[in-house]
Parts: structure tokens; sequence; C-alpha cells
DNA sequence: GCAATAGTGTCTCTCAGACACTATGGT
DNA sequence: ACCATAGTGTCTGAGAGACACTATTGC
């Protein structure tokens, strides 16, 4: 005879985060059914066993099936865990979070995803909140130090726009010269033939992108004792 | 009519990390049952819905039954899952990694704790090996910045013992001048009044301590952009 | 020419590392 | 006295930030 185990309930969340007009902003998703019917809630669900390959497959295939959207970076965020962050029961919940250019979100054209900043947040699901909260404090710490704002940015940028990224991220002003040094020291960026017009009344700025073969692989500062 | 559905195995594995003659070691059970029975492998188990309050109270129950060790430094690691990790069907397990001083080891007493070279690890079950390989990573990486690897010395030690374990750590000679001036600008120790003799035939060195108010929280370093 | 932003040359000040020195114990 | 290690004063070279200058566009 057997016992009957308690279960453990098994999803998976993702902090899709992107920067509209110097804002740093999540995506969010109402809820359809209890719990939190109708409540904002990040795209998250049940893990497939039978066909998700992993958690990182797992978080791939919510924001597909939610957002549409392919991001050009996601990372494991951490995972929470405890009897009470889900009425349903003791739960698990493997969370990643993925960096988007503000424009992808616009063609992904799903309707119901809504863009909340993360210093004004709605009341969310779950803890939701308090998981956003961790996701903002990793991509703040993680861009004093590393390429990881470029996610943000989009295919090609120019130097002086990746500045205006980094500068939002660490709420800070930061000085151009050296901002210039470190890019050309990290040698993570590639000059693109074409140049950048669109500004307007004066000299158009070089336009960059992230080196091909540095695509999904950060590229840290050296720093230390 | 329910139907079946496909179960997640929800585990909880603890890299236990100490430091002995300058040589970074890990904490493992030979397992006393299949799968893998006989073979060396991380303290970890099923999670206990009934009883922990979380995983990482999962993860100190862990350490508490299977080395009688209660760590000064627990953090998660990651969370590792799909179908093929575990026999026993589609797993998760979260990680998380400890770090303890050499000596609390000894004086647990548990005498079936192996401790392996993390550069010299044995044939590991599931993908222990991995992990254990994504810990000292992350190890290593943190202690480039952070107080992190103050919670491998014991409760007081001196700083040239101090230097010597981030030396072990980062694998390199470390200025004397400039690791001390990193010391006191971090701002996390404090001199205890009573010294250090035992080293023999030369100058005793002050001891410290972390700061007490500092205890569970890492200090950083400034660096960046 | 003028406004506006992109991009660079250069100076200075700070700080990390090297070195040498002093301090303090044991033998 | 001598050795060994702890701990400090100081010099120098590298790098970050400030500033000012040049470059290139639209109007």
């Amino acid at each position: 005879m057997q016992k009957m185990m308690q279960q453990v309930v098994c999803t998976v969340d993702v902090v899709l985060l992107t920067l509209q007009d110097s804002a740093l902003k999540v995506a969010l998703l109402k809820r359809g059914r209890a719990p939190f019917k109708d409540v904002q809630a990040l795209p998250g669900g049940y893990i497939h066993p039978d066909t998700d390959a992993d958690t990182r497959d797992a978080a791939l295939r919510m924001l597909a099936q939610k957002t549409a959207i392919q991001p050009p970076y996601l990372e494991q965020l951490a995972t929470f865990s405890g009897p009470a962050r889900d009425p349903r029961g003791w739960s698990i919940s493997v969370v990643y979070y993925a960096l988007v250019p503000f424009d992808v979100i616009g063609q992904a054209g799903q309707a119901d995803v809504t863009l909340a900043s993360v210093d004004k947040l709605p009341r969310l699901s779950f803890d939701h909140r308090a998981i956003v909260n961790t996701a903002v404090q990793r991509l703040r710490g993680k861009s004093q130090y590393s390429s990881l704002p470029c996610y943000l940015a989009g295919e090609a940028f120019t130097l002086p726009q990746l500045q205006r990224i980094y500068e939002a991220l660490m709420g800070e002003a930061l000085n151009k010269v050296s901002f210039r040094r470190k890019m050309v020291e990290m040698d993570m960026l590639e000059a693109i033939a074409g140049e950048f017009s669109a500004a307007g009344a004066h000299r158009p700025a070089q336009l960059y992108r992230l080196k091909p073969e540095l695509r999904d692989q950060l590229t840290l500062i050296a720093r230390g004792l």
C-alpha cells in the first residue's frame, strides 16, 4: 500500500525586461483563471515533463506561447519555493529572466502583454513582486561589470545609445571617454560599415553590433583585488 | 476522470566546500541505495513539503542529517533539471552551495563524509560532476570581488591567513599591500584584542573576525564602469 | 555660419603594485 | 645576534575622469 505523498507544484516563470524611454519595464499578463484570476502575473506555467527538455526549455515555451517572443538573452535567476506562495500547495518556481529590445515587444503584437515600470509595480499574483525585484537587482548588479545591457539594445546600436542604456540601468551619468575606453577594452563590439543618420541635425554616429561569436555569452570587466 | 499526470521528482542537493591545505574540496557521501548505489554523491534528497519551509530549509536539513554541519554560509547556486539526469524520471534539483572552515568538518565527526579535491573528482552520481563544477566556478568568480572567502576561514583569522585563502581560490599570488588596503576599505573586519602566536619563530599576527552585523551578508568591492 | 551631437587628444589626480623598511616574536 | 614573518611608508606607473578640442551632419 503506497502512502499518499504530498505533491510539489512545479512551475516556471519568466521576468521579461525591456527598456522604454530610459525606464525599466516588466512584461505582465492578466491571469485567465484561479488562483489570482484577473490579476497581473509573470508569464509562466507548469512544467511539462513529457515535452520540456529542461526548465530553460520550459521558459522559452512560456515566452513563445504567451508573448510570441524569442528573447536574445535568457538566464536562470533563482528558484522560489515554499508552502504559502501558491494557494494550490507547496510549490516551486524556477525563474528565468530575459532581456529584449523594446521594439521586439511591439513587433510580437501580443495585445494582452502589459508593460509595467519596475519601480511602480501593480498588484501581482503569487510572490511575483519579490521575484521581479530580485531580477531587477540582478540586472542592475550585472550591468556594473558586464555586457548584459547590450541585449536591451537592438541588433545594431550606436555607442551613445548604449551609454544611455547603461546610464538608465545604473541610475547615474557616465563619463563619455571612460565609457568608450571600456567598450573597446571589453572587445565585444564591432563597427558596422553603415552609419546612423536618422538622429537629425548633427553628426551621425557609428553603428555597432555584438561580435557574433560572443552572441550568447557575457563579457566581463576585469576587476577586484 | 483525472488523467495521470507525469510527475516531476523534486530534490535538493548541497555542494559543501572547504579548503584543506590550499586545495578546494567537496564533501561527498556514498549512496546507500539505488540509483547509483555505492557511488559518491552530494548530500541531498527529496523535498519534504510537509516539513520543509522552502528549499533552503531543505538544504539545511540535508546538511544536518547527513553531515551534522551547520554551515556559516549557504547560498542558492542554481536549479538543474531534465528527463535524463535521474533514472527515476524527469527531475529537478535545487542546488545550494555552502562554505565551511576545514576544522568544522572534522569536528562534526561524520566518518562517512569524504572530501575530494574539486580538480580531481571521482565518479559521481547523477549530474553531480557538472553541479560541482558550476559551484566552483561561482565561488571562484565571487571571490574576485567579495568577502565570500572569509567563510572558509574560521571564526577568527589573521590577514596573512586570509590572503592565502584568497590566493588559493584565485590561483595567483596577491600583492600584500594592496590586499590589506582592500580589506580595510571593504570595512568588514574588526581586530580582536588577542593575538596569534602559534605560528612560530616570528612576529605574531593580529587576529580579525567578520563584523557581527555583516555575518550573513557579503561585502562587495566597488568596481565596474 | 550655427546648432547639435559624435568622437578624440591630453592633462591631472588617484590608486594599485613594487620595494624597502621597521616591528616583534622565537631560537 | 639572527631568522622569519607581520605590518607600514613611499615611489612610480597605469588608468579613470575632466576638459577642451575637432568632426560631421541639417538647417
